[in-house]
DNA sequence: AGCACGCCGACT
DNA sequence: GTCGGCGTGCTC
């Protein structure tokens, strides 16, 4: 029976980021354990912490060690998990233990006003769906899962092609579940939390759901979490933050578009909600599911090596939707054929085609306003954002915008540096694409979905549900236009520029690259329709592109992989990413120098890998100067070490993510 | 002298 | 986070 208790505070402030110990009373000894929530005296006052580690020896003097006053009976075993969870948290990503804990622990507020509402119709217009019949690799895939639950309890990977129909994969699995009395957390990304999507869930599981998202209070989301951990509800339905709801008898996460960015939390603690919930579910006993038509790098090299359990859906669910036909275009033919437009012939003719019948078109840029970069043509210089080492962006209501931060000018008379009065905006954004739509197709009714049209609270769904009732014929929209959605009437997708992705200098740009080409494609020819897909590019052979257009993972893997290895990147090895800050140029730029100089001569012999330090592609965003560096090693634990290294700034602000 | 205020270190 | 200690400086 333990003596001491080791006791995180539960006050955030840096210095107070360690345990400090205290003597457990007679009468508590039986009944402490990890996890507990205690009270204890601190100076002068009395607060609560919580046990992180027990102990028969004093660390410190012993007159000094006072006793804990008291034991939070409530701390039940969920919680036990959960803060077994931020301690490992806490290691894995290099966060304080009150950041971790912050992360994991609900956040106790009750609600003021009324139950927790999801937005739309109200549930009791849904009628209860049964399940339907799955197709034999769907059946296959259910079969599997449940089988592995029994033995090695593996996490599984469901690859299937979009439209293959893994929701009903996940249904069946949860089903399942849930007749094993078991509770179920299914993470979706934050942009898919759409009413027409949670209602397949509702019409299939009724009551027994709770919702989480962002935009709920945290007293709404304190009712969802009390409800779950009372076992009112069985299966959560959320973006990365309900991955923390406390369930007691937590049997399945399923984690969908499981390569999805919006699973790694960009404040610290900087975690990634795929290993996280493997964690949780070793912690809990429960099983992982991950599902992808496009599975991130990482994933899929863990399904090649047995490490996750490969589930595939070859095919499209609903029979007679095929996958789209892909025709990939080279704009530099299309410049030698003196076609200047944004559109190719090809994608133009294709256009015209499915006007005539009637069918529905998405056209995706990644860009936003309307023209993509301004400059002078007298001498040359781009106009560039005061506060970031960003080009400013042409908007249509004759402003200039930073994308970073919001800065916004009147577009110039003359230059700013030499004053000749040529100034242009070049290269194209989606406001412009829709001018020319509108031009070119005015019998065609156009919206346009980016971050400009989407500012208002029901922005999203207002422009979705227009576009899904047929209310246009043509939807022009960034990187959002892609994700998930499900219009049976489209027929034609048109990727206006593939290569803007393609040539960022993050390790992953190929992979990204591929990713939005294979999603963007998805869209086309889900219901009855024939879908087709035209993709734009300057980079035509490139290997992203080709094996997108042809919609083959398995290829793009094949030349992504040897490549990773070759230059030792993730998943073929570990790598720290080092990110330097400071608002003084030169301060940062030297701190970053002595940094990577330290880390060099610590590290260096042991065999670690640094490029380093450099101005990112970024380089200031808001008056914040960065500096990166980047740490290459097969071992991880040796890279937290690095990461340890790292801890002690002056006067810049470090931030440090583990790939 | 007596007290208000602000800064800082310490808290087991 | 927040308490007390201590120094500064103002007022009576």
């Amino acid at each position: 029976m333990p003596i001491y208790a080791d006791v995180i505070v539960n006050i955030s402030a840096s210095d107070l980021d360690r345990s400090f110990q205290y003597r457990i009373p007679e009468e508590l000894r039986e009944s402490i354990r990890l996890g507990s929530r205690v009270d204890i005296p601190f100076n002068r006052r009395s607060i609560s912490g919580f046990v992180v580690g027990l102990s028969d020896e004093p660390a410190i003097e012993e007159d000094k060690i006072l006793p804990l006053t008291g034991l939070s009976k409530k701390s039940a075993a969920v919680e036990d998990r959960l803060m077994a969870l931020a301690a490992w948290m806490r290691e894995r990503y290099g966060c304080t233990m009150n950041q971790a804990l912050m992360t994991v622990l609900p956040v106790k507020k009750a609600s003021k006003r009324g139950k927790a509402k999801v937005e739309g119709p109200d549930l009791s217009d849904i009628s209860p769906e049964a399940a339907p019949t799955l197709n034999e690799a769907q059946t296959a895939a259910v079969q599997a899962v449940l089988a592995e639950r029994k033995g090695a309890n593996r996490p599984g990977l469901l690859f299937g092609v979009t439209g293959s129909g893994k929701t009903e994969v996940y249904m069946a699995v949860i089903e399942q579940l849930l007749a094993e009395k078991k509770q179920v957390i299914l993470l979706i990304p934050e942009i898919a939390l759409t009413w027409q999507n949670l209602k397949r869930f509702y019409a299939r599981f009724g009551d027994r759901i709770g919702v989480i998202n962002s935009r709920q209070s945290a007293g709404e989301k304190y009712e969802t979490v009390e409800k779950a951990k009372k076992g009112q509800i069985d299966l959560v339905i959320g973006p990365r933050s309900a991955l923390f709801t406390p369930m007691p008898r937590l049997g399945l996460i399923v984690i969908d578009e499981e390569h999805e960015e919006s699973y790694r939390s960009e404040l610290s603690p900087r975690y990634h909600s795929v290993e996280v919930a493997e964690k949780l579910c070793e912690l809990s006993g429960a099983s992982l599911l991950l599902g992808s038509a496009t599975p991130s790098l990482e994933s899929f090299y863990k399904a090649q090596n047995g490490r996750y359990q490969l589930l595939r859906l070859p095919a499209r669910a609903v029979p007679e939707s095929r996958l789209p036909a892909v025709r990939v275009v080279d704009l530099r033919e299309e410049m030698k054929a003196g076609n200047k437009s944004v559109f190719s012939r090809l994608l133009r003719e294709k256009i015209e085609e499915r006007l005539e019948k009637r069918e529905q078109i998405m056209l995706f840029l990644n860009r936003r306003g309307y023209a993509g970069f301004v400059s002078c043509r007298s001498c040359g210089k781009a106009l560039k954002c005061p506060h970031c080492d960003v080009g400013l962006t042409y908007h249509r209501d004759g402003f200039l915008r930073c994308h970073y931060c919001g800065f916004s000018v009147r577009f110039p008379d003359r230059c700013p540096s030499c004053g000749s009065p040529y100034v242009a905006a070049f290269g194209t954004g989606t406001q412009k694409v829709e001018s020319i739509v509108r031009k070119e197709f005015p019998e065609a009714r156009v919206l346009r979905m980016d971050a400009d049209t989407t500012k208002g609270k029901e922005g999203h769904s207002r422009i979705l549900s227009a576009f899904a009732h047929q209310g246009a014929d043509i939807l022009v929209g960034t990187q959002m236009i892609v994700k998930g959605h499900d219009f049976p009437r489209v027929s034609l997708v048109g990727i206006l520029a593939a290569d803007l992705s393609l040539y960022s200098s993050d390790y992953r740009a190929a992979e990204q690259t591929f990713e939005l080409l294979t999603q963007a494609s998805g869209r086309a020819g889900r219901g009855a329709l024939a879908g087709e897909v035209v993709i734009q590019t300057y980079s035509p052979e490139h290997y992203a592109v080709q094996t997108a257009a042809a919609q083959d993972y398995e290829a793009f893997y094949a030349e992504e992989l040897p490549r990773r290895e070759l230059l030792h990147y993730p998943p073929a090895g570990a790598m720290l990413a080092v990110g330097v800050s400071g608002t003084e140029e030169a301060e940062n730029e030297a701190f970053a120098a002595g940094l990577a100089e330290r880390i060099r001569r610590a590290f260096e012999p042991l065999g670690a890998v640094l490029i380093g330090p450099t101005a990112p592609f970024r380089s200031k965003v808001q008056d914040v100067y960065r500096q990166v560096m980047f740490v290459k090693h097969p071992d991880r634990t040796l890279l937290l070490k690095i990461q340890e290294l790292t801890r002690e700034t002056g006067g810049v602000r470090i931030q440090t993510d583990i790939f």
